[in-house]
DNA sequence: GGTCGTGATGTCACAATCTGACATCAGCGA
DNA sequence: TCGCTGATGTCAGATTGTGACATCACGACC
């Protein structure tokens, strides 16, 4: 018989989800989520730092999906090419049973500042990541972060197409769009 | 005889300032910034939403700069050019005796995360009204968030080095390096 | 001059967020 | 059996943020 049931965070982030879906997150406590995954407030504390980055788990998985892209990409690859392969290495980590999941989170994070806020910051540090992996192979300033920074553009916007409704296509072609569209607007 | 000082928002937004690089945002309450503004802490809240917002005054006249510029660009300017009108529209605000208040700014920002996640929540602000106003001069999407995002990137690394210590170049020659990076950068 | 409304501020009560300190106790290895 | 460890609980408290109502100089209007 064990003490406590397994996988409190997991418990902590699914129940948060629900609870911000059905009734917005300014109305959802701490207490409430913590009730409703049968642990205390105190324990919700424990494994996030704050009310909101309950929704944001594995940072270093996420950001590192991008690195290792750049990171594997051919040594003479020119640094757009580097952050592509970045992009690409992200996008097929997101297959399409993925969908409705992140369709759900997303417009939860859409309609709070908020959750827009932290997940601003969690894609900045992600460009942050990319750009000293550019660094690493020789990219200079202020090429690196541009580059890595113009990279999360096309991303943000291949995942907001991806979630959009009725969309079929998968995130990877989306990407692949984005990155022409990119070289096209800067000509 | 006037019943309270005036500029009770100025002067809180000093106080604030003053703390924060005097001992951290972390160990400055809302209750000292009140006090050595001269008001309560109720009336902080009037004026800021919250504790972060307080150095962050004029989003609506900032962002203006930047969506004014896209506006007067010529007609037939490509979408990267209007951005880049912007940009200038913007850098040529900042002039170089604004320079160490913007470093001491940016010094207390870039120490505090929830200081740097508001103000990409700004920027991020700003880069969707240019992409607003390159969609009023016929640019579609996902171009014109593209390159509103990749205006904004120019414009965060060369606001970084025009407050970098002993840097003498403007912020507008700053930004025009940039925008030729992201063009080479581009290919 | 007198009256009255307005707007900026103060006062008070309170919910919610977040933290530190200490207690509990099942499981595990020595 | 004993003692340690780690996850969780309990409790007290500081801080943030909001709603409701009070105060009162100032200016407009009669």
């Amino acid at each position: 018989m064990v003490r406590w049931e397994p996988d409190a965070a997991g418990r902590l982030r699914r129940a948060a989800l629900e609870l911000f879906a059905e009734r917005g997150v300014e109305a959802t406590t701490v207490a409430a989520i913590a009730e409703r995954a049968g642990v205390t407030e105190r324990t919700f504390f424990r494994y996030f730092r704050d009310k909101r980055e309950v929704l944001f788990g594995d940072q270093e998985g996420f950001a590192g999906l991008f690195v290792e892209g750049v990171r594997a990409a051919a040594p003479d690859a020119a640094p757009l090419e580097a952050v592509a392969a970045g992009l690409r290495s992200a996008s097929d980590f997101f297959t399409d049973d993925a969908r409705d999941g992140a369709r759900l989170r997303s417009t939860v994070i859409d309609a709070h500042p908020g959750l827009r806020e932290r997940e601003l910051l969690k894609m900045a540090d992600v460009g942050d990541r990319m750009a000293a992996a550019l660094r690493e192979r020789g990219v200079a300033e202020p090429g690196a972060s541009l580059a890595a920074k113009s990279g999360i553009a096309v991303f943000h916007a291949a995942f907001a197409a991806w979630v959009a409704p009725g969309q079929t296509r998968g995130l990877a072609d989306l990407t692949e769009d984005g990155l022409r569209e990119l070289r096209a607007i800067a000509r």
